[in-house]
DNA sequence: CATGAATGAGGATTCATTCAT
DNA sequence: GATGAATGAATCCTCATTCAT
């Protein structure tokens, strides 16, 4: 992989892939990845279409790279939520926040593109899946826990499902806004939260 | 439109279209709008790249007619439910029908690529939006008057809230089964079964 | 050849052949030759398109068919010059009459569409040069013998130089009007008779 | 347009613009603007198909360039001919080596087919159109200044009327070489000469 | 490190032509 | 006779990728 290539200044290299992610996260969520042409990356990268090749193996790597960075930022939230004192109620707590970066299209648009992408590339479905299933499994451990801890049924399958209906809630609601600008009524947040209360403290 | 053009046998001609489509179906959910060649489809449709042309007038085209269709569905869907004598509780009693629907590639992984494919064509963009808004003031009215009857609070914001809330987990729902089939656990439909009761029917 | 193909009713045949040469007619005009599909014309012409192969080998035919058409219709001319009395009076006479058909789109577009296409075809190349030099034989007979007749130089050279040059003015015409409606500015014939006045009277 | 695009060496950009442009004429000469495919033009350039269009925008941008290339040639001649002592004399004089020009099919052989393409091609047929009522322009103030002076009559009428004569005369050359290579016969310049003759210095 | 010229495979689309009915 | 469904080759054009400089 290029992207293991030496760089003789570490530095210099983590800035310029910095730069190109950048640029494509842009170019990605204004035209999709496959709308996005690497010229157009290049343009907005601020350099040259060869120059990218010597960062990235292909423009499929570039998504990995966007991936990755998404895992890490979801593994930070879960970590985060695992210090709370009370899980559950954070959520809760937290859902207008949450809903938010949901509807921020900086965060958010791009991913759903690579939702789309993985469609076809299975390299980068399995990179997905994974990631999918680590924080999943995460998020099993902490509502588990705190659902024991308050005494509420934690049953596997009964916290599955509720961790699996809560995340397709707000991927929905990422995949939704992205051309249905006007979800976020001023409802919304209290729905959710609604939602997020039977799930989480729900017997 | 050539979708308009005369065709003697409007029988065969909507047989065709129908091969085209299902073909479109199959080879978008497996590697995506853009992935999919016309070659690709035109083989798993039976007939040559040419000939689709005398049905659809642009490879955009299939994927506006998916958007027709499935809004076609979804109106039906409504429209069953406004029959039903309590149309809440049949939402929740129906949670198990429609997460499988959700769940069934040959219904939802399309839709998916519509999702991204709105992102760079405008047109369908427009479509997609105009057949969400015409769903959902469906569902306002019904949820509206059902929860009138039951004297539940029904102030517009709450209930649009909750709409999209609904909306978004089933569409969600279908986005995450595209690339993580697990999603189908044995407590998936009762997380969603509770979420729904707190959506529709709590205070 | 189709066109040599036994049709029972060599009327109708006939008829049907007249039917698409002037759909032709209008379809090439309109968008040239490479640009009026084949299913235009039978649109225009009121049959199937398949239909029109039971009188044309192929669209290059149609063509063929025209350079023919054309090709009597200047023969004709010719022949109505060597009737005259003093064909060379009559040429200079019949200008007015002459321009106006050059810049009659319905007689002079196609042709220019014929000249067009001959480039890439050699057959219809081949068929035009024969056409182009038997006309051109009958005017130089026509001319020569004129000029003998008032004592006027008739050398071999002088008499088909100046034949190509009229016939180059008139051919110019045409091409020229095809995008320049304004050519016929009401000095247009008194300059073409002036030209055609030195050039066939001349000493 | 891509015409523009910048690129850093414009020498060698402006080497592979003529690459492309005499390759185009060679080829559309042979077989015809429509006739020509990219792939073939690419291969007589000797550059891929594809990076043509680093130097013109389509096929159409190709043909666009001559019409400009064409305009500037013919505003050239036009300018020379206004610097002469008596511009009248000077296109008589000159007949010959016009003349030749006319049949150079280097020269000329693409601009028949220009003609064809602007009937299809509004923008094409805008550019040229705009370029002949340029060079009209010009053609008129010599024509009418040079028989002023030499008291010859000048009407607008007249001198117009001529003009286009002239210039229908040597287009129709060159729509004629196209195919009948023989018009090149010992009188036709004595010919043209003698309408140009009649055209520039008669009554 | 950096450029951008150059490649060439691959895509959507059109259309003359054929043939079963 | 007449249709129009069906074909498939050919066209223009795009774009990820490479490489000489």
């Amino acid at each position: 992989m290029n992207q293991e290539k030496k760089h003789p200044s570490l530095e210099r290299a983590n800035s310029r892939r910095k730069q190109v992610l950048d640029a494509a996260a842009c170019c990605f969520s204004r035209h999709g990845f496959h709308g996005a042409s690497m010229a157009e990356i290049s343009k907005t990268a601020g350099m040259s279409a060869g120059h990218i090749y010597n960062y990235f193996d292909s423009k499929d790597a570039i998504i990995a790279a966007f991936v990755e960075q998404n895992m890490e930022r979801v593994s930070n939230i879960m970590h985060d939520l695992a210090q709370r004192e009370d899980p559950l109620q954070a959520m809760i707590d937290d859902v207008e926040e949450r809903v938010k970066e949901c509807l921020d299209p900086g965060i958010w648009a791009v991913p759903l593109e690579i939702h789309s992408e993985a469609s076809r590339n299975p390299k980068i479905a399995a990179t997905m899946q994974a990631a999918d299933k680590r924080s999943r499994g995460q998020l099993f451990a902490i509502v588990t826990a705190a659902r024991e801890k308050r005494g509420l049924p934690a049953g596997e399958d009964l916290v599955e499902g509720r961790i699996n209906a809560m995340i397709a809630m707000y991927q929905g609601l990422a995949v939704r806004h992205v051309h249905n600008p006007g979800v976020l009524n001023p409802g919304l947040v209290e729905g959710i939260r609604t939602a997020m209360r039977a799930l989480m403290l729900g017997e």
